[in-house]
DNA sequence: AGGACATGTCACAGTTCGGTGACACAACCC
DNA sequence: GGGTTGTGTCACCGAACTGTGACATGTCCT
């Protein structure tokens, strides 16, 4: 099941956390904010995978928010307001939103519209995979930690990639030989063991004790779904 | 602004007239039926921009014409029901609608929604595309730059396509070779880096430091959208 | 504990890769 | 023909990458 970065954006703070519960309940990573501010900010630093804007706001409001995240982006964006006000709706959708939910609102109704949305934005969207807070995008070559990019040289890229493939089994020294460097018999090389400790003091928090890439004496590397 | 080819779907005659008239109202042109049927027939034969479907029909229902019209293609599809029944909403979502109205609806809104789904599904064929500063397009083969014309050669600006229909995506020599240039297996060749080095030269503002047309070292090139 | 062995760590130098500008040639247009 | 434009190729250079070996550290076994 997908797992979602939503920026939420909702002054009221009741209703923020209550909503954040929910979307989190569903299995969604969420951040919130209070202000339209914040959120541009988010957005331009973060990159989230869709935004779900309150209408009403301090400041910037929703529907101003939307419409400079569309200047620049293809952020899907979801427009939540108080009542159903049909002029509200009108310019809500003509400023680009994607969705527009009027509260208050199901919980599973919005998961369903997030979904939707989603589900649409992700035609243009490329493969990726999550690791908690790793995230390696395989049309894109990159490798995000806790949002910030890793850059990866190519032999560690094809490294990483190659034990992603096989999470949460051992591959062992001849194999990565072979299949990251086309090595065909070259038996004792410390090779495999340099690249892995270039990767871990990349993406591990603390190389010293590895969260991703696990150490199996004897036989080799394994890749660890958190 | 534009008019579309709806195709309305609904089984009772006074809501089925009365939306007829007001989306035709709105400058739309609009064919209804009453069955889902009839309605799948249509869609195979005349390929509307897009279709309004109650969800209550007799026969095929609406979320199951849906879900078949998803099955072949990209055609809009917006449901509507009698009741915000919140079940039905996320099954029609689930199915693959890309709005969903509940009735009544204020003809206003509806026609909103509808410009706002069209709105969604245009900017995925449409022959303009927009990065920022950088506007590309592909009916009149144009490129500007901050409103300046930019003068691409032919092969300079089918390579920069090539990169532009996959955003975020790394594409490969070996692959933009193939595609760019039809030549199908040879192995060393620095034309596509000098092409790119040209391209560079007339839409980043630093060449130096590229915004739109990225190098990762030991596999290809990527466009990044802003 | 102590030895044997597996793995982590690090710095460095050779190698590869891509950016860049020059250039030759072909195609095209006056 | 003569000039202009587009395109492929090459050589050079600096930057980035990578393999290697020496050494440190850790782990397992007796």
């Amino acid at each position: 099941m997908r797992v979602a970065g939503i920026l939420l954006v909702e002054d009221d703070p009741s209703v923020r956390t209550a909503l954040e519960l929910a979307l989190t309940r569903q299995g969604h990573s969420v951040t919130s904010y209070a202000t339209g501010e914040e959120a541009l900010d988010h957005i331009r630093a973060r990159r989230p995978e869709i935004a779900i804007l309150d209408v009403m706001l301090p400041g910037i409001d929703g529907v101003e928010v939307c419409r400079r995240v569309r200047k620049l982006d293809q952020l899907p964006v979801i427009l939540l307001t108080a009542r159903g006000d049909d002029l509200d709706i009108v310019v809500g959708l003509e400023a680009g939103a994607d969705d527009y939910v009027v509260k208050p609102v199901e919980p599973r109704v919005l998961d369903a519209r997030i979904r939707a949305v989603l589900r649409r934005a992700e035609s243009a969207a490329s493969d990726r995979i999550t690791f908690g807070e790793l995230v390696i995008d395989r049309g894109a070559l990159k490798v995000t930690l806790s949002g910030k990019e890793i850059h990866l040289t190519p032999t560690e890229l094809r490294l990483l990639l190659e034990l992603v493939r096989h999470p949460g089994q051992v591959l062992n020294r001849r194999y990565l030989l072979r299949a990251v460097w086309d090595h065909t018999h070259i038996a004792d090389s410390r090779l495999v063991d340099a690249c892995v400790q270039r990767i871990r003091a990349k993406i591990e928090p603390k190389p010293g004790e590895p969260v991703f890439i696990h150490t199996v004496r004897g036989f080799g590397y394994r890749f660890n779904p958190p």
